[in-house]
DNA sequence: GTTTAGCACTCGAGTTGAAAGAGTGCTAAA
DNA sequence: TTTAGCACTCTTTCAACTCGAGTGCTAAAC
């Protein structure tokens, strides 16, 4: 374990270099922090760090700045995560007007005001609906050829889909097909519906075999479709602003991974799969002294905070080596969750980043559960 | 008007100066194109066309650019629009698989297609669906207290919204309302329906008044939600490959303009407002000699192309004076379209462009047309 | 009248070298 | 164990300089 003056010297290279952007010295950090001690043993302390691994050095004789090893133990043990002014609260929550009607709506609503909010790209993967089970599936003929199927998810999800089908099948057929797929398929999860469970148990439908067959695979295909993931990513240009950016090779060398199709998306589906294989990444960080309770936070309602930070190396993705994430989980339903989060050089303020997240996943965990769930009359 | 060597020179500094980046001089324009004249001839035709308006310098002893007035001319009279190859045609049409179910997918499709082809942002606005009637509205209860509502306008679109109401209303109720609505309703264009004309003639509904204007209201607000005009673009990030964005402020300055809710679609959807007060654009340019028939090439169904070029200071919106936008109309049904198109520096490959824009556009008319057309089972 | 060769001049881009400054590591004394 | 002192290293900055591409003008050639 470091000491305490490693610790604080460790913090302190951190908050300033997160401020700068600038390698930092020994004597910037007595002069800055009013540390008791001389620059010299500052520097004495700072080579050991680096021995340690903590800190990095740009060439030999320039000033320090963290490494990923510095950086984790900066998150996972000096950080302090204080929450956001109420104004900020406000500001937040304002952003979401309850017009919205759609829960990836109010995600991607979400992403916007983080990414507003914290001036970095921020981004999210849409929920797992894998697990979920169907809970209806409706054919709603539009005209004579189309048909919508409508398919709700057990937390009350909604997604549809507008078909073409001949026009010989008339509405009656089609309420037969109807009602024989929902007595299939109602309560069976998603993962476990096939085409094969889809055509099961269809007889005596009045109705020619290759319009039925085609119904029966529209119908499946907009169930699979209803449990795609998708990821979107908001606000990338802001990254420009960061000094790592100046080159605009290296911009435009991440902002290519970046978009890479499914890569990010790919990657951040599989870290709920494994949970329980991740470190807590939870500061245990006894700072709650400050606790002068300005605020009525949303922590009181005992929510485990649940953000994941990954930074550089950790990253295991080609060439966002020098970046950090920042993540949490929200939940539709107590079996779905998705991710919401942040991207950016590593140099970043992680506690008023992580403040920020903190809020704006909770902001979006109470809308969300105030859309899925049953209507209360004694609202509003 | 010019004379043809004018002509000659202007298209060959336009032509250089878009491969290059770099101001064209005298002696490259003769080496490179083969002029028979000597360089201190062009030297002097220069001189005029910069007198003329035509060609700007970056500073006395440099070579020329085109200015505003020369890329205009460039792209009126001078412009030679050719196919693209079939092989690339093949490709651009492979993207659309046609699974996609909703005009608005389509549309998003087309621009991820035009961005990866053209390699620039590209971006549409959606359809303006004010003068287009109602067709349908579709009450669809899918639990108690929770109403699909779904609006179906007359080409074929239909847009959908879940909204919360009262457990006590039925499903018999809710029938009578819509069937209301719908008669009150029905071939009414958008921009015609107000909340009043909503609530109008409701008589006799066996509802709680208070539910009943709930409704009403979300089926207003349903309706109107149809019309939004959307705007989208996908591949900002590669506008960093291009010189002129080698200055990380230039380029962050361009973005953040670019990113600015509202901006570019209010611009935008006022180009077909006032349809009639912009010049035709179309350069008369009689190429087609290079008719060598190798394509089935699209133009021959009699289409016009209907590109729209705005260059530079043309584009009245403050930050985006060193932009060009190439766009097109695409068309829903005949009164409603909207655009697709590409912004990019003033220096780009318009032939090039221009013709994957046409192309994609094109495309994109079909794809559409056959979602929107009733289901003909001689296709597949 | 038009075209061209020749030449002086201009300006930007790139190179070099010197000086300044920030920071380190080490040594020896406190 | 801490600190003052100092030599050393490396980056940054800036001015001076060179190089080269390109122009504009003049006078001769066609």
């Amino acid at each position: 374990m470091l000491s305490e003056r490693k610790k604080q010297i460790l913090k302190a290279v951190v908050n300033d270099y997160v401020l700068t952007a600038e390698p930092v010295g020994s004597n910037a950090l007595v002069k800055r922090h009013k540390l008791d001690v001389s620059s010299a043993t500052v520097r004495n302390e700072m080579s050991e760090l680096e021995d340690l691994g903590y800190l990095d050095k740009t060439h030999t004789s320039s000033g320090r700045i963290p490494s990923d090893k510095g950086y984790r133990a900066y998150i996972d043990y000096l950080l302090e995560v204080k929450p956001i002014s109420i104004p900020e609260q406000k500001k937040i929550e304002n952003f979401f007007d309850g017009q919205m009607s759609e829960v990836l709506a109010i995600i991607k609503r979400s992403v916007k005001v983080l990414s507003e909010q914290t001036d970095f790209p921020a981004m999210m993967i849409s929920p797992h609906y894998k697990e979920t089970s169907l809970e209806q599936i409706k054919f709603l003929m539009i005209e004579p050829g189309k048909i919508l199927i409508v398919v709700v998810l057990s937390p009350g999800i909604i997604k549809d889909r507008l078909i073409r089908v001949p026009t010989v099948l008339s509405q009656t057929q089609l309420s037969i097909i109807n009602k024989m797929i929902e007595r299939n398929l109602t309560g069976v999860t998603l993962d476990q519906i096939t085409l094969i469970s889809v055509s099961a148990a269809m007889e005596d439908v009045p109705v020619p075999e290759s319009i039925l067959n085609q119904i029966l695979f529209e119908a499946y295909i907009s169930i699979k479709q209803a449990e795609n993931i998708e990821f979107y990513i908001e606000g990338t240009h802001r990254l420009l602003s960061q000094p790592e950016f100046n080159d605009v090779e290296t911009a435009q060398q991440f902002l290519q991974t970046i978009h890479q199709e499914g890569l990010i998306a790919g990657y951040m589906s599989e870290w709920d799969e494994h949970k329980k294989m991740l470190s807590p990444q939870m500061s245990e960080s006894g700072p709650q002294s400050g606790s002068d309770s300005t605020s009525d936070y949303y922590l009181e309602s005992a929510e485990k905070p649940s953000y994941m930070v990954r930074i550089g190396q950790e990253i295991a993705l080609e060439g966002l080596e020098d970046c950090s994430f920042i993540t949490a989980a929200y939940k539709v339903s107590d079996k779905i969750t998705g991710r919401i989060g942040i991207v950016g050089p590593k140099r970043m303020s992680y506690d008023k980043i992580i403040s920020q997240i903190n809020f704006v996943n909770h902001t979006l965990d109470k809308e969300i559960s105030d859309l899925t769930q049953e209507y209360d009359p004694e609202e509003d």
